[in-house]
RNA sequence: GGCUCAGUAGCUCAGUGGUAGAGCAGGGGACUCAUAAGCCCUUGGUCGCGUGUUCAAAUCACGCCUGAGCCA
C-alpha cells in the first residue's frame, strides 16, 4: 500500500534463464539490456520493480558439453555462470534476482509445481519413439532432417533413435484455453507477428509433450518416477518462480508467489516462443496459477547483414564489444539502432556513425559547450528564470512538455527506439536554438538576461534529455546530472525516489542558482582509424 | 504446400487515399560557445514488379518476384 491506501503496482519483468551451454552470446546480451531498460524505466516511475535473470543448467547437452571438457557438469556450469556475472556487471545490468536452475530451492519449487499438475490429472506416462537432437532437446519429425539424420537446426550434429517410456504433458487438454486466452488477451504475445506465428501453430492443434527423458542424470528425478529425469524446458521455465523467493523464505509456491507474480512481461528471443507463449501458460493452467501479462519476442541480430554463427565465424563477442566501448556505447547503439522487435543488424561502421553523431556530437557536445558558457557567463551557477520567461512557443520549452508522455509511451510499448528518437528531437533543436539565438554574441553585447534565459532552456532541455533516456544510457545520465550539479547516480534502485518522475520528467526543473559541476566531455568521440587504400 | 511479416534516398527507417519525408553518410557555405562538434544550404527516390478500383494509389484489391520466419 502507498501512503493514499492505494495497492503499490509493482513490476517484475524476466530475460530468459540462459542455457550455459556456453557463454553468453550477443543475443542474450540483447534481450538482457532490453530487460534492464525496462526495469530501469519502471523504477524511474518510483514503482517497486523485480528484474530477473539467471540461468538454465540442466539436461543432456550440458551434461554432455562438461563431460566434453572433462568436468564435473555443476563446475561446468559454475564456470560458464561466472561468464554471466561479468558481462552483467560490465554491461551495467542492474538485475535484482540472478535464478539458477540448479540452486537447491529450485528443487523444492519444481517438486511443489509438479505434483499440483500431476494433481490435475494432466500427466501421464507413455511411449516416445524418434529422432532426438541433444543440442535442440527435442524431438524431431523424420521428414524434417538433413541427409545423415542431421539436425535442421544444428546441422553438424546428428540426431540420435530414442524408444523410450516417458511422462507426458497434457498440452492436448488446453487447446481451447489457450486459443480462448490469446482471444480475450490480445497483447499476451506481441509483437503482432509473433502472436499470428502461435494462433497458427495452437489453431493447427497440439500434441502432448514428453516431460521426462531416460539415461541422464543430470536434472531432477520425476517426482512420480525417480528412474526419470525431468526435460529440462519444464524445470527451466519454473525458474522465474523460484527466483521470486526472497533469501528468508522457504522454498515453497505459495512464499515465491506472494508479492511479485504474476509476472509482468517475459522478454525473450522469438526462438524460445513456443515454450513461452503456448507451453508455460498451459503449466499454469493446470497448476491452478495465474498468468503472466505478457510476453515479449524481440529479433535476431545479424552482422553486416549475415546471421552470426560458430561455423561462419562472425560472431560478435559481447564482452569484447562492451570492453573496448563502454556500456552506454552498446547499450544505445542495440536499443536505438534497432527497431526492438524486428531483426536488426549490427556493423561497426554504422555503430560509431550512430554513437558518434547522437552521442558525442549532438548530446555530449551540447552539454559541453552549454556548461562552458554558463561558468563563464554566468558564474557557474545555473541561471535564475522565472517559468513566465517561456510562455509563448517557446521551441525547447514547448518540446519539452510534450515529451516525458511521449517517452512514456514508447517505453511501455517497448518501442526503444521510439523513445530514443523522441528525446534527440528535443537534443537536435536545443543545439539549433543555441545557433540561433548565440548567446556568446548576446553576452558580449552585454544582454546578460537574454543570456541567461537561453542557457537555462538549454542546460534544462540537456537535463530532461537526460533523465529520460536515463533507462537506457545510465552512466550518461549521471554525467549529466553530475555537471549540471546534482549528487545522484542513476544505477541507485531507488532512483524513483530521489528524482520523481511527476517532477523530473517535467521541464523546468532545474533550479535556479544550482551550482554547475566542471565540464567535461560525456561521452568521447570514437576515432576510426585511416582507411588504407 | 498453407500462413505471417517485410521490400520507400548509398545505409537505417517514418509515412497507410490527396504535390515523396527524417536521421546517418556524401557535397558546399557562413559562424566560433563547444568533443575539427553545432548551424545553414545541397546531392540523392520509375515508393519490389504488374493489373485493377478511384477524380486521385507508396497507401486499397488481386497476381507475381525477392528476403526473413512459423507451420505441414
Amino acid at each position: 500500500m502507498d501512503s493514499a491506501g492505494n495497492p503499490v503496482k509493482t513490476f517484475a519483468v524476466t530475460t530468459p534463464l540462459y542455457y550455459v551451454n556456453a557463454l553468453p552470446h550477443i543475443g542474450s546480451a540483447y534481450t538482457t539490456i532490453a530487460a534492464d531498460a525496462l526495469a530501469r524505466f519502471h523504477r524511474l516511475l518510483g514503482q517497486p520493480v523485480l528484474m530477473i535473470t539467471g540461468t538454465d543448467e540442466h539436461g543432456q547437452k550440458i551434461q554432455r558439453t562438461a563431460a566434453a571438457r572433462g568436468l564435473e557438469p555443476q563446475a561446468h556450469c559454475d564456470e560458464i555462470v561466472a561468464g554471466f556475472y561479468t558481462l552483467w556487471e560490465r554491461l551495467n545490468i542492474a538485475y535484482d534476482r540472478f535464478s539458477r536452475t540448479t540452486a537447491p530451492r529450485h528443487a523444492a519449487i519444481v517438486q511443489e509445481f509438479y505434483q499440483r499438475v500431476w494433481q490435475s490429472g494432466d500427466i501421464y506416462e507413455g511411449r516416445q519413439q524418434g529422432w532426438y537432437c541433444v543440442a535442440c532437446e527435442e524431438f524431431k519429425e523424420e521428414r524434417e532432417l538433413l541427409a545423415d539424420k542431421r539436425c535442421p537446426i544444428h546441422t553438424n550434429k546428428s540426431v540420435e533413435w530414442r524408444d523410450e517410456h516417458n511422462y507426458f504433458f497434457k498440452l492436448s487438454n488446453y487447446q481451447e484455453k489457450l486459443s480462448a486466452l490469446y482471444a480475450e488477451q490480445p497483447e499476451f504475445i506481441q509483437p503482432v507477428t509473433r502472436r499470428n506465428e502461435v494462433l497458427n501453430f495452437v489453431d493447427s492443434g497440439l500434441q502432448d509433450f514428453s516431460i521426462s527423458r531416460i539415461n541422464l542424470d543430470w536434472g531432477f528425478p520425476v517426482p512420480t518416477a525417480p528412474e526419470q529425469t525431468l526435460y529440462v524446458w519444464f524445470d527451466a521455465l519454473l525458474g522465474y518462480v523460484t527466483a521470486l523467493l526472497d533469501d528468508a523464505d522457504d522454498p515453497t509456491l505459495e512464499n515465491a508467489l506472494r508479492q511479485w507474480w504474476p509476472i509482468n512481461i517475459h522478454l525473450i528471443g522469438k526462438d524460445i516462443l513456443r515454450f513461452h507463449a503456448v507451453y508455460w501458460p498451459a503449466m499454469l493452467m493446470s497448476a491452478g496459477l495465474p498468468l503472466p501479462d505478457r510476453v515479449f519476442g524481440h529479433g535476431f541480430l545479424t552482422k553486416d547483414g549475415q546471421k552470426m554463427g560458430k561455423s561462419l565465424g562472425n560472431t560478435l563477442d559481447p564482452l569484447a564489444l562492451v570492453n573496448q566501448y563502454g556500456a552506454d556505447a552498446v547499450r544505445f547503439y542495440f536499443l536505438k539502432e534497432i527497431e526492438f522487435g524486428r531483426d536488426g543488424d549490427f556493423s561497426e561502421t554504422r555503430f560509431v556513425n550512430v554513437l558518434n553523431a547522437d552521442l558525442a556530437n549532438d548530446l555530449g557536445n551540447l552539454l559541453n559547450r552549454t556548461l562552458k558558457m554558463a561558468s563563464r557567463y554566468c558564474g557557474g551557477k545555473i541561471p535564475k528564470i522565472s517559468m513566465d520567461a517561456f510562455t509563448d512557443h517557446h521551441p525547447l520549452a514547448e518540446r519539452g512538455a510534450n515529451l516525458a508522455g511521449q517517452v512514456q509511451q514508447a517505453y511501455e510499448n517497448l518501442a526503444f527506439s521510439e523513445a530514443c528518437e523522441a528525446v534527440l528531437s528535443l537534443v537536435r533543436a536545443s543545439n539549433k536554438y543555441l545557433d540561433e539565438t548565440a548567446p556568446w554574441t548576446l553576452f558580449k553585447q552585454g544582454q546578460q538576461a537574454k543570456t541567461e534565459m537561453v542557457l537555462y532552456a538549454v542546460l534544462e532541455s540537456v537535463r530532461l534529455s537526460g533523465y529520460l533516456l536515463a533507462p537506457i544510457v545510465p552512466g550518461l545520465a549521471t554525467a549529466i546530472y553530475t555537471q549540471l550539479g546534482f549528487a545522484v547516480d542513476f544505477d541507485q534502485r531507488d532512483i524513483g525516489q530521489q528524482l520523481p518522475f511527476e517532477q523530473h520528467s517535467v521541464w523546468g526543473t532545474l533550479p535556479g542558482d544550482q551550482s554547475l559541476g566542471k565540464a567535461s566531455p560525456i561521452f568521447q568521440r570514437i576515432e576510426i582509424p585511416a582507411e588504407v587504400p
